[in-house]
This record gives structure tokens, sequence and C-alpha cells, in this order.
DNA sequence: ACGCAAAGTTGCGTGCACGCAACTTTAGGC
DNA sequence: GCCTAAAGTTGCGTGCACGCAACTTTGCGT
């Protein structure tokens, strides 16, 4: 059903991330104020928080908006989850640099990685896995997604440490790795 | 190193942390305002805020303070993890009330989980696994464990399913479970 | 077409988080 | 003991988040 009312409120909730992306964009994100994205969209300040419950949120849900990771069911299920995840985090254009640059807005994006987790258990679950157990697998694949990007945003930390810090997927992939056991064993439990 | 500057600085937020507590307890924790707090031990409102990020913080500081999950060395890695996991929540009087009533306590209390990863991921890398596995493995401890809170607080979502909810370490065992096979391949990997 | 109930919007008031620039206290060399 | 730098505290100002109570718009039955 789209009634007239959904119609409006999507649109102008999309209008309210476009315009807070465009603004963080031109101005960088410190320097944007609720007041600006709101009169941009031709709505009151009180309005914006109707919609998003922060500053940051309508900036990440531009970018995380409309994007839903997708499990192919013939593979393993450790694979298709990882290709899955690294998909998923492997469109951003140069708006992602504006997120790693600010802390709120990492901080938002790490909040957001929580998305993943929906289709990730309905994935592990499809395959014949106990719910409660996708439940948990698929919050462990999102942490380790999450210190895939604390991996990525950090600057190698300790001097004398590796400095891996190559592409976003290639650390996605070396994070998720260790739960690939916990994965298969799900799959099989479900067989027995 | 025990300087005066140390020993002032950790009484004053040891009596944040009480007073804090003591006054979410009698008034209700929507109830206590920062000033109050601040008043209760003497300082400014904006000294609790170099002390605290959040009025929440301090109460759940209360709670989490010097607790450190200790894993025993001898027995296998996923038991140990486990026991300990069991053993940090273990404790919490009718504090604990307190903090799943309020969300916003729920969401920092849950948030203060973090602080269990540092010990776990020692005791991953102590059995002679990778450090960059370790870190993955321990913020999938952790994402489980908040799993295992949430279910606790959760009044069984959908009526018609299952009421688990019995006691929190059976939940905290039962969520830490699927994880198993993970910790133990990170062992096995260290051997090969 | 009418009118009522549900949903959405807005202004207001309050409390919180925090950057900043004074001001005060502590540490340590001399 | 004295003086200076570092560390800590405080007041102030600003912007944000949100509960609440009007007010406006939309949906829908008649």
């Amino acid at each position: 059903m789209e009634s007239l009312r959904e119609r409006k409120k999507q649109a102008t909730r999309v209008a309210l991330q476009e315009a807070a992306l465009r603004l963080a964009l031109r101005k960088g994100p410190e320097n944007v104020r609720v007041e600006e994205i709101a009169e941009a969209v031709g709505v009151s300040p009180r309005t914006y928080n109707n919609y998003f419950p922060s500053r940051e949120h309508a900036i990440v849900a531009a970018l995380t908006a409309a994007r839903a990771p997708e499990i192919p069911p013939g593979v393993p299920l450790a694979d298709g989850i990882i290709d899955a995840v690294v998909g998923y985090y492997t469109d951003p254009g140069e708006a992602m640099l504006i997120i790693v640059t600010n802390p709120a807005l990492r901080a938002c994006y790490a909040e957001a990685v929580t998305g993943i987790e929906g289709p990730v258990a309905a994935a592990i679950t499809a395959r014949g896995a106990d719910p409660r157990t996708a439940e948990v697998l698929a919050a462990a694949v999102a942490a380790a997604a999450r210190v895939a990007l604390r991996r990525w945003v950090q600057p190698a930390g300790v001097p004398g440490l590796v400095m891996v810090s190559g592409g976003l997927p290639e650390l996605i992939r070396a994070a998720l790795a260790p739960l690939a056991p916990a994965l298969a064993a799900a799959k099989a439990h479900s067989v027995a």
C-alpha cells in the first residue's frame, strides 16, 4: 500500500538524507547544523529529530539506505557470507572518506553495521541452523566486520607492528576467516 | 606510582560512581540529574563530564568498576572463556534490575560489555593464537554476550515462541556455545 | 461532500554533552 | 622555599535530543 502519507514521509526522509549528505560533503560534517538540514528540506528542526535520532544518522542513512547484503544460496555458508559482507562495503564512493574522518560519524556507521545481522541470520537459518544459533553467529559476523572497519581506519597503531592496511575487502576477509569454523559447525549441526 | 593527583582523581571518580548509583537506586535513574550527582560529591557539573561522558556512564561504571573476567589457563579455551564470562555477569545484586529497566542504561551497559574483549583476547593470544585472530574472536564473544543480555531482558518476543528466559548464566552459555568451534580452531591453528 | 479519528508537524522547555578560555592546584627542578 | 610548567577544575556559551501539548493534515466511513 502506497498511501499519500507513506509516500510523503518517505520523500521527506530521502530529502533529509540527501540534504544532510550534500551539506556534509560541501562544508564538512562538523560544520553542518541540524537547523540547516531541516531548512534545506523545508521542515522544522523538531521534525528532523522525528526522522533521525541524531545529527549523524541522516548522513549515514544516505549511504546505507536501500542496501542489503545478498547471500548466494549455492556456495558454502562461510564463503557466501564473506562475499556478501565484502560486497556490502565495497561501493562507497568518496563519501566514505567523510565518514572515516569524523569520529561521531564513524561511531554511527559502526552502529549501522548491525543492519547486516538480520539478513545474515536469515541466511544461516535458511541453511537449516537453529534460529538462536543463527542470531549469535550473525552478531559475531557483524562484530568481525566492525573490527575490520576499525583496522581499516586505524593508522596501524603501534609503529612497530605490521601495516597490513591494504584494501577494505581484504581486511574483511581476514576478519571473518576466524569465524568460518563456527559457521561450518552451525551447518553441520543442522544436518545432524 | 600513587601521586596525590592520581589518588584525588580516583577518589572523586569513585565518589561520583557511588553517588550516581545511590541516587539512581533511591529515586529511579530517570529522576537523577547530573547536577545532583555533582553536588553530592562537591564538584561542578562540568567536572562530572570530565570524568564520565554521559549521565548513565557513572551508574554503569559503579557496577563494572574493578571487575575483570579471569580466564583459567588450564581448561579448554572455550570452557574457560564461557566460565569467565558467566562469572563476570553473575554477581550483580539488585542494581542490575535498575539497569535492565531503563533503556538508556541498558544501552550503556551493553556498550560496556566491550570491556571484556581485552582480557578475552589476551587469553586467546596466550594460547598461542594469532593476535589478530584473537581480536576478532574476542569481539565475537562480546557480541554473543550482548545477545544473551538482550534475550535475558526481552519479554520473550513473539508470544508463540519458546520462553527459555531462565537464568542469565544459562543464556550466556547457550549464546557462547555456537562460537566454540571457532575458538577450538584458533587454538588448533596455533598448534599447526 | 462531511466530519471525525489517526497520524504527522511544530514550538517550547528542559537537560545533557562539550569546546573554550580563564583560574587553581600539584609536581618537581633549582 | 620558590618558581614554572603541567594537570585539573570551573563557568560560559552553543548545539543537540526529546517529552509534551497544541495544531494541521490525511484517511475513511457514511
